[in-house]
DNA sequence: CCTGACATCCGGGTAAACCCTGAGCCGCGT
DNA sequence: ACGCGGCTCAGGGTTTACCCGGATGTCAGG
């Protein structure tokens, strides 16, 4: 059986260290490359073509969910598994919709690391078990919030809205009507369904929208 | 020259291999032990006395901080190096308080490690770069009003107005005017120096006065 | 004592946020 | 070709935030 290889990538050497060393123990496990950062990621892909990418969410510069995206636009058949610390289900779920076919926590241990790569290399999907508990329970509320999906321009606006800009300021500033900035803030209220700019705030702050 | 014996602490064993696998490379370090919280790194202390500790601040049960203070009181020759990913300035006071003798973050490399270790373990403290102009630069800037002199009443009606309360609900709730909740909200407004609301919310997050 | 500092409380007026409705433009994918 | 969705804008209305002021009470220090 041939070998899988593997693309890591996370901006932490340290890390990459310990994936490196929980995964030389197994023969059928090559890294064939490392990546520190999102751009990284697709250049090293292109280049080498892995079997397989196993990418953190937060890095520098591109995130890997933008990558991932990217990624599976042009290599479909590349499979991914994304690796994070965060139990939020926001995180786990945009994931999932970049198309990563596994999740997994960095409190994994070896052998889960090594049943995860093998399940999804042979198609499957994999995700830590506390991951699919916390996916069984959004799916068993009721009500499906579905936020997050916040446009690129409405982005912009949150930005400077958390920055103490009025609707004018902010109109002023991306040479847009007040009118506008007022829709993009509102739909935000909506989506997100808060009562006000405040809460607004702390909410996209506790979705990691904002930092 | 002997060894230096070093007792390795964090709760991922991800983590504990990637530090692992930088410090193998160096003949003179030697790992005698992992601990996953702060119970196990005390009793492992008092069973290896180790030369030197190395330990994550945030683990489940007794923290990092915790049981590096206990073991400072009874093993002060151990020498202690904290890992932590949070670039915050209290993290970092915190952790000289209990009198570690260094502060590397996670994104550090092998190098950079190595060289820590040593500095300390010759009597030496060592800081990443970062971590020392994060010091710097508090020390450097007198920093504003100490903007933490919220009064109790304030964060009270703080923490209402970021779940999206509006001024009537928290009068409401408190039992008090509208006016009153209204000048509580604008002296911190004033306090915190920042525009409006949202702005509030931000900054109150950014310094931890909300979670 | 009393004065200043501060936390808490309240009122009125203006600017801004909030909300509904409706609309045109454009890029994108089936 | 058509619908969908993001971005743009407007009228007109209600509600709230914001800021001006002033009022109590407490408490420490001169």
């Amino acid at each position: 059986m041939n070998n899988i290889r593997l693309l890591l990538a996370d901006d932490h050497p340290l890390i990459r260290a310990g994936f490196k060393s929980m995964l030389v123990k197994n023969e059928r496990f090559e890294i064939v490359g490392e990546a520190e950062n999102g751009t990284d990621l697709l250049t090293l892909t292109a280049e080498l073509s892995p079997d397989m990418i196993l990418t953190d969410i937060s890095m520098p510069g591109m995130n890997g969910l933008e990558a991932l995206q990217k990624v599976k636009k042009q290599y479909p058949a590349i499979k991914c598994i994304v690796l994070s610390m965060h139990e939020e289900r926001e995180y786990i779920m945009n994931a999932l919709k970049t198309g990563a076919e596994g999740y997994l926590l960095k409190s994994i241990e070896g052998p889960e690391l090594e049943k995860a790569i093998l399940v999804v290399f042979n198609g499957g999907k994999y995700f830590s078990p506390l991951i699919t508990s916390i996916l069984a329970d959004s799916v068993a509320r009721p009500e499906l919030p579905e936020v997050g999906d916040i446009t690129p321009r409405e982005k912009e606006v949150l930005e400077l809205v958390a920055q103490g800009k009025s609707t004018k300021q902010i109109a002023d500033l991306l040479g847009i009507s007040i009118r506008t900035v007022e829709s993009h803030r509102i739909n935000m209220l909506k989506k997100m369904k808060v009562n006000n700019t405040a809460e607004l705030i702390r909410k996209a702050i506790e979705m990691k929208i904002l930092s």
